[in-house]
DNA sequence: ACAAAAAGAGAATGATCGTTCAAACTACAA
DNA sequence: TTGTAGTTTGAACGATCATTCTCTTTTTGT
């Protein structure tokens, strides 16, 4: 996970008692550089804020860190894995919507290790101009679709639905339209009331699972 | 529209001709900072690109810029009007459809004057921590929604339905999230074709407009 | 054509950036 | 306790940042 894709500096690390407090050292790294990119942004964070919220000095990072960079695609790669597992951990269809619902509820919660809607808006800019951020989302970007299509077919088939591979892509790809248009929503209308997007959010998707043969075809 | 918000410096210019002459100057500023914006980001671009981009010396932008900030939210206002100016101009349903995918397909043109992904994810997430974005976001978002809610209303009316303002209002947020996830998609997936998402927002429509009475509910 | 004003270039400025480094500190083995 | 290896600090470095300033060039009004 860690110190195997040059993520770490070279390090002669020996007991596995400096080992432990290596991983938490990183972590409190990570921790804080988090709470940094989210107040200021990857780049206008800087290395002595992230230093002065992690409470130790600015050149001990680079002992766990080869660099801002690095910290950046920690951070990037960490809240992707939390994505993952978020999908990965679906089974029903109530499980969607409060995950989404709790997902846009934490939005300003201090708990690191979460779904966090601004880290989702700038890395996704940034995937736009640095090809090692655009290849790690990418990659995930394909198992989550992957696990949302698994989660389409098996919901679809509870409603005693069977819907064509091209049917479950459209629906695969509207759903997440639309939970992305939600967490971008988060963001720009953050009083909007949760609950409103809940209910938002089952009408789409009591929309969305139906075959395409309806009445009142809008064209 | 400039000078009135303490975007431009406190200027002494006199003669029509020398007004027009520094129109076009903040003009091709402006062009040049949006180019390295998109390239770089708000924070990453720094005055010297954009001097460069622009063919011009630093120092001389901070004659019709008061500050990199001032640019920085002209270039946001500037996009929001686009967006709103987009929006407006709507009247029917293909209208969308053809909008949003000539949105969708124009992301890599170099024409400055027309809606981007990139700034738009940027921008958004820079709302969370900029009072200044976030009111000038929050702004035109309420313009934004009572175009679309208008539009709404009278494409339902042209399908002969009429719908309570709740379902209206339900409506309007399903389509805006589904818009704006299209933007993220279009950033994260750009190898997305387009006439893919073309198909998959017109299912979209063809599904959000019907009233709320739809056989095999999910749930 | 001439003076005054505006436009422009580009070097200088101070601040801050990410990063490095030598020295001080701490913990543990002998 | 002493030697040694691993930690940590904080000052220092060069680069680059946004911004300012001085000086030159161009435009304009008369």
């Amino acid at each position: 996970m860690a110190g195997a894709d040059g993520t770490t500096v070279n390090e002669p690390r020996r007991t596995p008692r400096g080992e432990a407090r290596a991983r938490a050292q990183r972590e409190r790294i990570l921790a804080a550089a988090q709470k940094c990119f989210v107040a200021h942004g990857f780049h206008a964070a800087s290395m002595a804020q992230i230093s002065e919220t992690a409470q130790m000095s600015a050149g001990l990072i680079y002992r766990y860190f080869s660099s801002k960079n690095a910290i950046i695609l920690a951070i990037i790669e960490r809240q992707l894995q939390e994505a993952q597992h978020s999908i990965a951990a679906l089974t029903s269809s109530s499980d969607l919507v409060t995950l989404m619902t709790e997902l846009l509820e934490n939005r300003h919660s201090s708990v690191v290790d979460v779904f966090n809607p601004v880290l989702y808006l700038e890395m996704s800019a940034l995937a736009d101009r640095e090809p090692e951020v655009a290849a790690a989302l990418a990659n995930t970007d394909r198992m989550l679709r992957a696990d949302m299509r698994r989660w389409l077919r098996q919901f679809t088939r509870t409603q005693g639905l069977t819907l064509a591979p091209k049917e479950i892509e459209l629906r695969q790809l509207a759903l997440q339209c639309f939970f992305e248009g939600l967490v971008v929503r988060s963001v720009r209308n953050p009083d909007l009331d949760p609950r409103v997007l809940a209910a938002g959010l089952e009408e789409f998707l009591r929309r969305l699972l139906p075959p395409p043969d309806l009445p009142e075809s809008g064209r």
